[in-house]
DNA sequence: CCGGCCTTGGTATAGTATATCGTACTCTAT
DNA sequence: ATAGAGTACGATATACTATACCAAGGCCGG
């Protein structure tokens, strides 16, 4: 396995087996109770979106899933992680073109997200307080709000300090 | 020239050719002030970005430069709309790769911007609020915060009513 | 006028996403 | 079991968005 500098400099180098883990069991958990099939495929591109751990393109999934020895072409990929945001497995950074786990699935919920640009991860944020300012702001102009996306881009503490 | 039913739909209706003329003035100005050139080529791309008066793809004002009968290129829009940027004369959306003109230039700000799915429009605001929120909460995490990206979706205030 | 810098023209290519069609699989109801 | 409906996947083609690169022309300070 392969390890950038920068996946080293982070402080909260936690167990990344574990992480993945947990993110399938949590996916297979969830698809289960809204009776959406985790299929094997789903499951590898989730799989791959965690590898990274920071935001990840539809390009490299599917060149991971090649490096499989899988039979796989841009639809297949694009299905699959359209799926996986329908669910809320994984979230779309608009910014970026790409895509991140969503750390904190199963249920709704609207975050934002810290993007360091020495590093490249993307940390979820799931602040009320920026929601509650997005929901007045929207009320105040008789918007009826439906979406949102917040990226802020920037320096992260880790990278800040070194 | 040309109005969609969605244009006319808006209780808002100002007129156009005012709205253009002043941005482009404005547009002269702050170049000026910052020692730019404001080209004629960049000029019309302004012009195109606010005639569509909602976001407005690369390609699209692409497309009307040629009509115009002048001869141009991805390069030719993309360079256009990078200076307009860089100048804060145009902004963004992350969201619908597509481009919009500041409805506040020539000073520093964060803008944020709601997005109708039904017209089309994209109103940009400057909630002090939002920022606040969004610095605080950057800030709490450690965050060196450089650029905000805040898109919200929905319906807008005229769409709802009707 | 010269030389440097910025702007633009022009071509090619990279990167991201979707349309479409056919096949195989899964589940369910007969 | 078998048929049928619905879903997921394979495969090809194409659309859409953005940048790399080099050459030519315009502007401006010397
Ligand atoms: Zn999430
Ligand atoms: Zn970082
Ligand atoms: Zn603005
Ligand atoms: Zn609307």
């Amino acid at each position: 396995m392969s390890s950038s500098a920068a996946e080293h400099s982070h402080a909260d180098h936690h167990d990344h087996g574990k992480c993945i883990a947990d993110a399938l069991a949590a996916a297979r958990e969830i698809c289960a109770q809204r009776g959406e099939r985790f299929t094997e495929l789903r499951g590898r591109v989730l799989e791959l979106v965690w590898e990274s751990h920071r935001p990840i393109g539809a390009y490299a999934v599917l060149e991971r899933l090649k490096a499989d020895g899988r039979s796989a072409a841009p639809p297949t990929v694009y299905r699959a992680l359209d799926f996986l945001m329908e669910v809320g497995l994984v979230h779309r950074i608009e910014s970026l073109n790409a895509y991140i786990g969503c750390a904190h699935p199963g249920a709704a919920h609207a975050s934002q997200f810290l993007i360091c640009k020495d590093c490249g991860t993307a940390e979820e944020l799931e602040s009320p307080a920026i929601d509650a300012a997005l929901a007045a702001a929207a009320g105040d102009h008789g918007f009826k709000l439906a979406g949102r996306v917040v990226e802020l881009s920037g320096t992260c503490k880790s990278c800040t300090g070194s």
